[in-house]
DNA sequence: TTGACAATCGAG
DNA sequence: TCGATTGTCAAG
């Protein structure tokens, strides 16, 4: 059957439009247009197709999902033989807004992604599979005129009358409705009357199409306390009464908060989400929140205070019907006010009329997969096309966020107070030499915790408050090694990658005792002894296991059930509701210690926390990339931010082993602004961003001269390229990175730096239309890259 | 990305 | 020499 197409063409005259469609596949031919032509045959043309719509169509022997890009008539087919386009498969209903498929199209070039790819990953599959949508019986009110009704129930029995009369004096009560549901609005015992009354034709039974999913709020989510609505402090207004005009007026700009922590940045978002409400009938307003400040704690705050204009949460936890569902309810205009993660910068609302980015500073907006976009990057794109305003916050804005605002780009606003005057709590950083020191003289052995961060913990457990204790290493041991040091100089790497092992403690494990490579995830036991001199073994560089054992033995030594501490980190926390059960335990002071990794840091609001102890501030530091200071100074201002809130004072105890570090100094001091200056003078006289702009392109092969060839091959185009551009932009590579291979991968890396991200994209749009630089398995393109790893 | 086809490789 | 593996190209 070879030569045969296994779909048929169709002629011009049985073609009543023709699309063109960006497939779901990895295709991506810059020069001559990613999109594909196809036909829609007259009877699929009612009505007719619309920009962002799902079709299915053939491509070589299968059928594969693609969306419409353009739909036109014959003068789509330019140059191509009608007999070579063949018609569209079906139709899948409906998809993204046109302003969406712009936002895609920008994306995929920016980003450097086949646009199909981009547009993919922007409808969620649930949403694509349509999970749990059913058909439901309801009941409605029977289509007739006054006269005739009073004339029917005129003739039914007492009961059933008066259950009619009281369902038209309701209002109908929102019909149509469940029969059981209207049963239990209505107060009726059983079905009986109701029964009557779709026999006497007064009420009708009808279907329609619902979603099914399971009640969105997780349980106990009122523990945390209902947000009550408060005026808002004279601060507050300020901004509210600053931004508000631009969100009244609907034009975009864009607005840089600057609220330190517990400043009441969320009132200012409510006030601005409801102006905008207020000021438009029609548009909606989309809320980013890093994935994992996604607490019920937050969602509850915006559910209780839109609940009048349907507010939709979407975030990682909910089941596959929930977030199909969520975005229907977008998708159909029911919910005006999107709260979600990341990839709810996609959700298919209308018209725009605001957009917020909270914690816009927060390295999780970058997408670590294609397209690898910045969510923050993105949103202010949506809200150009959109034209409405979009309002970046942080406590500790990025400086690219900061500098557009010193530049002019960005409006700025600052929240300098806290709601309620209280003040900052006071960090005392503490050099964990001699703390160690103090710590053995004492005879407590080699421990996490020095005395001074003991003593403090001890104190807060007497008065029954509270504690966080953040370090951001996971793991029971960062280093395994051989007893004899140097001597030996043996230590643990994983064979497939150029990483150490990170040992484990696992209780469902025989043995106990597990290494873990970080990069490729591979496992094994540890050894009893060193394979090279046969001396013990050694576990050095604590990580959150191995503090959670220290803490939970100190407990248990001034009487505290160690059952009070819990420990959140990416091991213990598998899933959504895992961590909104430790934050539960936590708020409910069930949970006196918690301990975990940066997911502890952010975005947390409980009163009662009198201590935050920073078991490490190093650990950020030492790694090769330009933002480790800002880093940690982001996280540590995030972490102090947590202690002390409501009115009692708190403490901070940082320990490092840098205790002159300008970073931590700065955060020790809620310094930000001095910090940001210093900060970006010495990027401007580095070149880095945000005083120029660059991208990374990484290259792996499991052949160590495969990468090095393709790198080469890509560099040396680059080169030319940028000879080009009259110099405007610096290739370096190839590059060894910080770990060269992983998963018997080789890696390269090439990085781009110019002036201008115009320069930058010249180069990179001229290699991919060569055909030379493509986004697949073996090359990873990353436009303003956030980690250099 | 998938699949088709051509070119090249290596065991018998 | 044949089947298997690897590379290259096109898809409407």
């Amino acid at each position: 059957m070879t030569g045969l197409l296994p779909f048929s063409s169709l002629t011009v005259d049985e073609a009543a439009f023709y699309v063109s469609v960006a497939v779901e596949r990895g295709i991506d031919r810059v020069g001559e247009g990613t999109e594909l032509l196809y036909a829609v045959p007259r009877k699929m043309s009612e009505p007719a197709p619309i920009v962002g719509e799902r079709v299915d169509v053939p491509l070589g022997r299968k059928s594969v999902a693609g969306i419409v890009i353009a739909v036109g008539g014959r003068e789509l087919l330019g140059e191509l033989d009608p007999i070579k386009v063949r018609p569209i498969t079906a139709r899948t209903g409906a998809g993204l807004t046109g302003r969406l498929v712009e936002l895609a199209k920008w994306m995929s070039a920016y980003y450097v992604c086949p646009l199909g790819m981009t547009l993919a990953t922007m409808m969620p599959a649930a949403v694509k599979k349509d999970v749990g949508r059913r058909e439901q019986k309801v009941l409605a009110m029977a289509d007739l005129d006054e006269a005739r009704r009073a004339e029917i129930a005129a003739l039914v029995g007492k009961p059933a009358r008066e259950l009619w009369e009281r369902l038209v004096a309701e209002d109908a009560l929102a019909m149509p409705l469940p029969p059981l549901e209207l049963k239990g609005l209505l107060g009726e015992r059983t079905m009986r009357s109701i029964n009557r009354l779709i026999v006497a034709g007064l009420i009708v039974e009808q279907t329609r199409e619902v979603i099914r999913a399971a009640e969105m709020m997780p349980q106990g989510a009122n523990t945390f306390g209902s947000a009550k609505v408060i005026s808002p402090t004279a601060d507050q207004q300020r901004v509210i009464d600053g931004i508000r005009p631009s969100v009244e007026s609907g034009r975009f700009g864009v607005h840089l908060l600057y609220g330190v922590t517990g400043s009441g940045k969320t009132e200012v978002y409510l006030r601005l989400i409801r102006a905008m409400l207020d000021a438009s009938a029609d548009r909606s307003a989309i809320v980013l929140v890093p994935e994992i400040a996604l607490t019920p704690q937050t969602s509850e705050r915006f559910l209780e205070r839109f609940a009048d204009r349907g507010v939709a949460v979407l975030h990682s936890g909910l089941t596959a019907a929930q977030r199909n569902k969520e975005w229907t309810r977008v998708a159909t205009g029911v919910a005006r006010v999107v709260v979600g993660a990341r990839s709810a910068l996609f959700a298919p609302v209308g018209a725009l009329g605001l957009v917020i980015v909270d914690e816009e500073h927060d390295s999780s907006y970058k997408q670590d997969q294609l397209p690898r976009y910045h969510a923050r990057d993105a949103a202010i794109k949506r809200a150009q096309l959109e034209g409405c305003p979009i309002v970046l916050g942080s406590g500790t804005p990025s400086l690219e966020s900061w500098h557009n605002a010193a530049g002019g780009k960005y409006t700025l606003w600052k929240l300098l107070n806290r709601v309620g005057g209280g003040s900052l709590p006071a960090v005392r950083i503490v050099d964990i030499v001699e703390e160690r020191l103090a710590a053995r003289k004492q005879g407590l052995g080699d421990v996490s915790l020095g005395p001074t961060l003991r003593r403090e913990l001890h104190e807060t457990l007497r008065v029954g408050a509270s504690a966080i204790l953040l370090l951001n290493r996971r793991g029971y041991a960062t280093y395994v090694g051989c007893a004899g040091g140097a001597t030996c100089g043996w230590s643990l790497f994983c064979d497939r990658c150029d990483a150490k092992m990170i040992m484990h403690r696992d209780r469902t494990l025989r043995a106990g005792e597990l290494v873990r490579c970080h990069h490729c995830l591979s496992e094994s036991v540890l050894p009893a002894k060193c394979p090279r001199c046969s001396r013990g073994i050694v576990r050095l560089g604590a990580g959150t296991q191995r503090v959670e054992e220290e803490v939970a033995s100190l407990l248990s030594s001034v009487g505290v059930d160690p059952a009070a501490l819990v420990r959140v980190d990416r091991d213990t926390m598998k899933t959504a509701s895992d961590y909104f059960g430790a934050l539960e335990s936590f708020a409910k002071g069930k949970t006196r210690v918690l301990l975990g990794t940066q997911m502890i840091a952010k975005g947390l609001d409980f009163p009662g926390v009198r201590l935050v102890g920073v078991v490490s501030a190093d650990t950020g530091l030492f790694i090769p990339d330009f933002r480790a200071d800002e880093r940690t100074f982001q996280l540590l201002s995030q972490v102090a931010g947590r202690a002390g809130r409501a009115n009692a004072a708190g403490t901070v105890i940082v320990q490092t082993s840098d205790p002159t570090n300008r970073a931590i100094l700065a955060a020790s001091r809620h310094a930000f602004e001095s910090f940001a200056a210093e900060e970006l003078a010495l990027r401007k006289m580095a070149s880095l961003p945000p005083f120029s702009r660059f991208a990374r392109v990484v290259c792996r092969d499991e052949k160590a001269e495969a990468v090095q060839k393709r790198c080469a091959d890509i560099v040396r185009f680059l080169r030319e390229t940028a000879a080009s551009e009259r110099g405007e932009l610096r290739v370096d590579g190839p590059l060894v990175p910080a770990i060269p291979r992983v998963a018997d991968q080789h890696r390269l890396s090439i990085e781009m730096h110019a002036a201008k991200a115009g320069s930058v994209q010249a180069a990179l749009a001229a290699a991919r239309d060569a055909g030379l630089l493509k986004s697949d398995a073996k090359t990873a393109i990353d436009v303003d890259p956030v980690s250099i790893l």
